[in-house]
RNA sequence: CGGAGUGUAGCUUAGCCUGGUAAAGCGCUUGCUUCGGGAGCAAGAGAUCGGAGGUUCAAAUCCUCUCACUCCGACCA
């Protein structure tokens, strides 16, 4: 992509309305737009890592055998009546009524959607397990949002449903979720940390909130220090319950609390190998039993012949809520500094001085070979001074930069910085820069 | 929902207390000069001061109501 055409409204200085950091550098960075309390559009650059993000959610679900479905944002009110949660939601809930005055909700989650679909569809236990996923907006009318998308009213959401025949099988499902919500936050670039929790609304008995590190994190975090740096394995597979299981085990094995069921009466772990720290909620798993299926009446004829309700879960992943979480965890004093695996962009390629022929075909040369390898390159085209263009590519934080200058191209070079790794900056031969990157990217 | 604040040009803010021609920096447009870390000079465009009432000869400024947004707390992917 060109950034002289490409529409990216970098601001430099921080709107009053964002105290938050990664609030600010999205703003900053072009990457959204607030339109209204907790509500935000998505501009092309925070697209992108939406997408990004996304993808590797999806990539990992798919393995598990989940399957991805899409269903609407707004809901009839007569699933949750059916449900009883209409009356127990509260205000969170955005109730809206059509031109028949129906009742109508924008979905803050999709339990009984999914379970109206899957009751109508599925009458056989062989027809399990099935675990079906979308990733699509929520809207819960927070009191207070706040914290730019992290704590907006409307998010992206990956929200995922299981369906067994009892509770072995479904307890099996929540593990596979379990080992791929770790492994997803891994491939995004993240620690995260399973913790115990409370299953609030959406009840059950079995929960685990995944979160991340990051000094602005909204809730307080005890855990074994061991989790910062505990492997997550490469090749999981799937299907094999007791390798799962002995991943779970190894995951859950430490004492690992958010602030409210740390007991520190109760807590074992010696206290320098207890990790206190602040994180950032980004994934909530959930086996909940026959709490829906129950009143919904979603049931499968068994081998014996006889009915029984289905045993379900649900599994939350905030893809939204993620950009700013990684942004959290991942920035300096001048920007984001993206990992890879969510980068808007691979490489920032920048003409130091467009205009000048040398530069301008040198520039045009390896961005086209680069764009045709497949990388994806932001290329700075723009008429603006290197000050302009070297200050905003560490805004936006593109992982690879390569600077191209009429010194450099004189002599034959390029420099090569890595964001993460700013004092790492070397010349390179200009013919080596694309063999280069390539294998950068690879890498 | 309780408490505290803030609304003036695309962004950051001054002006408000003590009423009297709406101001600056950044950004934007044009020109010249500059050109490897957010340039300089010059000339422009851009604001019914969140909205509605009221007081007054006169309101961004004072009063009333209202809307929006932000922050702290309780709640949440």
């Amino acid at each position: 992509m060109r950034q002289s055409l490409y529409f990216l409204p970098t601001l430099k200085e921080v709107p009053t309305e964002a105290q938050t950091v990664s609030h600010r550098l999205m703003l900053r960075a072009g990457m959204v737009r607030q339109v209204a309390a907790g509500i935000y559009s998505w501009l092309p650059l925070g697209q992108r890592v939406l997408d990004k993000i996304a993808d590797h959610v999806r990539a990992e679900q798919v393995k598990t055998g989940a399957m991805e479905i899409i269903m609407p944002t707004l809901q009839p009110a007569e699933l949750w009546q059916e449900s009883g949660r209409y009356d127990d939601y509260g205000k969170e809930m955005l109730r809206i009524t059509d031109r028949h005055d129906r009742p109508l909700l924008y979905g803050p989650t999709a339990e009984e959607v999914v379970t109206d679909i899957v009751r109508n569809s599925i009458k056989s236990y062989r027809s399990l397990p099935l675990n079906l996923f979308q990733i699509h907006w929520k809207f819960r009318d927070e009191v207070r949002p706040r914290f730019g998308v992290m704590r907006g009213r409307e998010f992206l959401m990956k929200d995922g449903y299981g369906f067994d025949l009892d509770e072995a099988s479904a307890r099996f499902t929540y593990q596979k979720m379990f080992v791929s919500y770790l492994r997803i936050l891994r491939n995004l670039g993240l620690n995260p940390i399973p913790l115990r929790a409370d299953t609030g609304p959406i009840g059950g008995d079995l929960s685990h909130e995944f979160i991340i590190l990051a000094e602005t994190g909204e809730s307080q975090v005890y855990c074994h220090q061991n989790y910062t740096s505990r492997a997550i394995p490469d090749a999981v597979d799937y299907d094999d319950q007791d390798h799962i299981a002995q991943i779970v085990k190894d995951w859950t094995a430490d004492y690992a609390a958010a602030d409210d069921l740390h007991n520190p009466a109760t807590c074992k772990v010696p206290d320098h190998e207890l990790l206190t720290a602040r994180g950032i909620e980004v994934g909530h798993i959930f086996y909940f039993g026959t709490k829906y299926s129950t009143p919904m009446k979603a049931a499968v004829s068994t081998e014996s012949g006889g009915l029984t309700n289905l045993h379900m879960g649900s599994y939350g992943i905030g893809v939204s809520r993620l950009v700013g979480g990684i942004i959290e965890a991942s920035h300096d004093d001048l920007g984001i500094i993206w990992p890879k695996s969510v980068a808007p962009f691979q490489i920032a390629l920048i003409n130091l001085k467009a205009g000048d022929s040398a530069c301008d075909s040198a520039a045009n040369l390896l961005y086209k070979q680069l764009t045709s390898s497949g990388i994806e390159v932001l290329l700075d085209d723009r008429d603006e001074r290197a000050g302009v263009k070297l200050a905003e590519a560490d805004l936006l934080g593109l992982p690879l930069r390569l600077v191209i200058g009429p010194k450099g191209v004189a002599a034959g070079t390029i420099e090569v910085v890595e964001r993460a790794n700013p004092s790492n900056k070397r010349e390179i031969a200009l013919s080596d820069a694309l063999g280069f990157a390539v294998e950068w990217v690879k890498r």
